[in-house]
DNA sequence: TCTGGGGTCCTAGGACCC
DNA sequence: TCTGGGGTCCTAGGACCC
């Protein structure tokens, strides 16, 4: 029975970029503003600098997908993850644009320095998502974080000429809900005591965790939206989805979340994939196949090397015409950054992995990672001398 | 005409050791 | 000949997210 001091709410925001690389090649190609623009397909071939035509998505044939579209294309049913094939039907004369996913990273920097430079904790969640420490800024939980995040919009707004949606919250969960709320260009707040008015009545899919499985299983026990979810007996969710899984939902569904801001965090793995133009046979195809996996590997390599990471567990991932994916994965006895050691082993666990189906994508991943350093100085402690060659 | 590429985390089963 | 439990590491698959 100790004197409780008086609950104080956390204040989180998550900010949202607004249609962030539809957004972006709207600054290079303004002309283009309030028109269906969908991103998406093989990367750029080269620099073009400057696009004369704009290319109809009509005219579009492979196997890309929507990355994003604008509000415009949106309208039309387009969406992210469509197959732009279908997507070219919904809506053909959307214009298209293939990705830059350089540009978009170089905005990613800008608009994260402007927040920085208002707000000291932040937790990096993609290219285009942060969630901000509100408490952590002085002022910062004034009236519930309206002002700070009209602040932060205005900053990021002037830093690059993009917009984004801010949801500020008692916890992350929350404010990754409320983020969504007022889209584009708005900013909502939310506190403990709305959760019935404004998170209940959402549907379950909603939540940052249920996915389309998690989601469907629920709609098939009955349970559609988050209040729904919250009047689950807590023992039958664990039940249904396991104890981890079902305590989970029942504590998401009464808004209940302590996870903290986690400003720094160190990769657990690389990989490097592709998907090829058509399907390719193991025996038929070898050459190509052999030629896509080394380059594959060496890209790697040179990802981690620029990284300046190194790993012990190499594996493949292949998936065949029927869409089944299979891994295949080696776990070493040093870590390695090195192309051939790499391609090496992949290749030895491709061996592993049936080969009779032809494969429409194949790729090499490396974890457990350490920093380069790391794995140099574990090298030199390591007994077998010839481990020292790969560095 | 299906369905990209880069990740994280969880689970379950088996090997192996004490 | 039968009978343990716990802990760690590894592999494979799957759900989910941006």
């Amino acid at each position: 029975m100790g004197a409780e001091l008086p609950a104080v709410e956390r204040r989180i925001a998550h900010l949202d970029m607004d249609a962030f690389y539809a957004s972006v090649e709207l600054l290079r190609y303004p002309q283009l503003a309030g028109q269906p623009v969908v991103i998406g397909g093989r990367r750029r071939a080269g620099g073009e600098g400057h696009v004369r035509e704009f290319a109809r998505l009509a005219s579009y044939q492979g196997r890309g997908v929507v990355t994003t579209a604008t509000y415009a294309a949106r309208e039309f049913g387009v969406h992210s993850g469509m197959g732009l094939m279908q997507a070219a039907r919904a809506c053909p004369d959307a214009i298209l644009l293939p990705a830059d996913f350089d540009e978009y990273r170089r905005y990613s920097r800008l608009f994260k320095a402007a927040i920085a430079a208002i707000a000291p904790r932040v937790e990096d969640r993609g290219i285009d998502e942060v969630y901000i420490d509100f408490d952590a800024v002085a002022g910062g939980a004034e009236q519930g974080g309206r002002p700070l995040a009209l602040r932060i919009q205005r900053s990021i707004r002037e830093c690059t000429g993009l917009t984004c949606s801010i949801g500020v919250a008692p916890n992350k969960l929350l404010a990754k809900l409320a983020s969504e709320f007022d889209k584009p260009n708005g900013v909502t707040i939310i506190h403990a005591g709305d959760l019935a008015a404004r998170i209940w009545p959402l549907p379950c899919r909603k939540i940052n965790g249920v996915g389309p499985k998690a989601s469907a299983r629920l709609e098939q026990l009955g349970v559609r939206t988050i209040g729904e979810l919250a009047r689950c007996e807590p023992r039958w969710l664990i039940e249904q989805f396991g104890r981890h899984h079902g305590h989970w939902l029942h504590e998401v569904s009464w808004g209940r979340d302590t996870r903290d801001i986690s400003t720094h965090s160190e990769p657990v793995s690389m990989s490097c994939e592709t998907t090829f133009e058509r399907d390719l046979h193991a025996v038929r195809d070898r050459p190509e196949l052999s030629a896509v996996f080394t380059s594959l590997c060496e890209r790697l390599a040179a990802d981690l090397a620029r990284h300046g990471y190194a790993g012990r567990t190499i594996g493949v991932k292949l998936r065949y015409d029927n869409f089944r994916s299979v891994t295949r994965a080696q776990t070493l006895e040093f870590h390695t950054a090195d192309a051939a050691v790499i391609r090496r082993t992949a290749g030895q666990c491709l061996k592993r992995a049936p080969l009779d189906r032809r494969l429409r994508l194949l790729g090499v991943r490396v974890g457990s990672l350490v920093s380069a350093a790391e794995a140099q100085a574990r090298a030199r402690s390591l007994p077998d001398a010839t481990s020292l060659d790969l560095f």
